[in-house]
DNA sequence: TGCTATAAGCACGCTGGCGTACAGAGCCTT
DNA sequence: AAGGCTCTGTACGCCAGCGTGCTTATAGCA
């Protein structure tokens, strides 16, 4: 499985990149790249992790559904992270769906070789502890965030965060789509969206949408966005 | 140190007194029991963590704060939990404040025995880990509810779990209070809580809360509720 | 080239929660 | 017993976002 990634470099997740070259080394032979498409399932809710994932290019949603169907984001994995923590955190099911929001190359390892590494209790696990924690960090400010502000602000901020990930400013997505991970109706996305085309900060035809003025959404997002990007690179460096 | 805590037991508090014996015994003598009054700030928010904190009869509420001063509660600790798993989730500061929520007894224990004991890999740091995950769970299940449902069954939803926390049906706490976790204007509570006490469910006066029936409640309360109790006891047990 | 499915625009009434302002009610202090 | 402080009740206009229903544009496919 070694052969398999000849040629790829781990470099494209800060957190494999991070290890030391022990771990390194033992690790190696368990990653497998992989290609993950747009909306694409990782993960349903309440099922089996038989891998965990290490995006490269790509990210994932974390997305909680209702029991009438209404869906809500809760958090975004890109680079930076790692999806699948329940595993390693002991609950044998995943609480939550994981869908790929912006197709792209990963890596994926087996459970039992994650659990592996992560129980030896070195850098690799104090890696994705901090990172864990960055994540929880993402997660209640969510909350507030949908308590607190509107829907052009969190439109914002949604946004900004899918452009980090990203490596272009054309992102691919319906309002359809934004809608169901802001928790709010596809024709409130319609009215924040033309607001921020109109004010020139965004573009957008058909689900795609490009990303005109970084600074002016920055001028515009609520705090929350800021707050979770400096806690990552506190916690992450 | 060791002799603070004859004649008590670590019973009152479910990680403590999962532990295996061995680890039972390294921790004893550096549990400390204090006392939590009502409105204490165990926690600032960006602070540091000297301790961790083990409820046994009393309850811990996780807050955030934003810019403007508008607050809103993540999440709640009681005797299920531990306060300040930033600590050894390897974050130095706390993210958010930690306000005693419902007075009553906990253990304390110094920052350095805590992550001495954690670093050993064992049955503690599994327990911790599988109680950040039900932390999570209900971090996450807050930020849908709040985007999601309405003031009265999320009322209906903080009053039940607090209830859960609390070995009294009389809750000491005002609309003002309850508005601060909620992150909704007083008034907003003050309406909910008159439209309960009509159904009744609750009465008030000045501060007291009495739960009069909590079948009532749970037929109120959005499916929230459910969901984290029911993940809690899945991995805590 | 035309058809069809999908994406986006728009309109209308409704309601939950907000901001603000003030009035009564219970408790504590002096 | 009086006064003041804190907690709760109520009212009013306002607006964001919802539910619903329908129209118009665009892209991809036949």
């Amino acid at each position: 499985m070694s052969s398999t990634i000849v040629g790829k470099d781990l470099e494209g997740n800060r957190l494999l990149s991070a290890l030391p070259p022990d771990a390194y080394e033992r690790l190696r032979p368990h990653l497998e790249p992989i290609n993950f498409t747009l909306g694409e399932v990782v993960y349903e809710s309440g099922g089996h992790m038989r891998y965990v994932y290490f995006p490269t290019t790509s990210h994932v949603s974390l997305l909680y559904t209702m029991i009438d169907g209404s869906t809500a984001e809760m958090g975004l994995v890109g680079q930076e992270g790692v999806v699948g923590i329940a595993l390693f955190m002991g609950g044998e099911t995943t609480p939550n769906r994981a869908m790929v929001q912006g197709g792209g190359e990963a890596f994926r390892m087996k459970s039992a070789a994650m659990l592996d590494e992560f129980k030896r209790g070195g850098e690799f696990q104090h890696l994705l502890l901090r990172y864990t924690q960055a994540l929880i960090t993402q997660i209640s400010q969510t909350a507030v965030c949908n308590r607190l502000h509107s829907v052009e602000q969190r439109l914002c901020r949604w946004l900004l965060m899918t452009h980090d990930l990203a490596q272009t400013d054309e992102l691919q997505m319906t309002h359809e789509f934004i809608s169901n991970m802001l928790g709010v109706r596809r024709e409130g996305v319609t009215v924040a969206a033309r607001r921020l085309q109109d004010m020139g900060m965004i573009s957008y035809v058909r689900g795609h949408i490009q990303i005109l003025d970084r600074i002016k959404l920055l001028d515009h997002v609520c705090e929350c966005y800021q707050v979770v990007k400096d806690e990552n690179s506190r916690l992450l460096g």
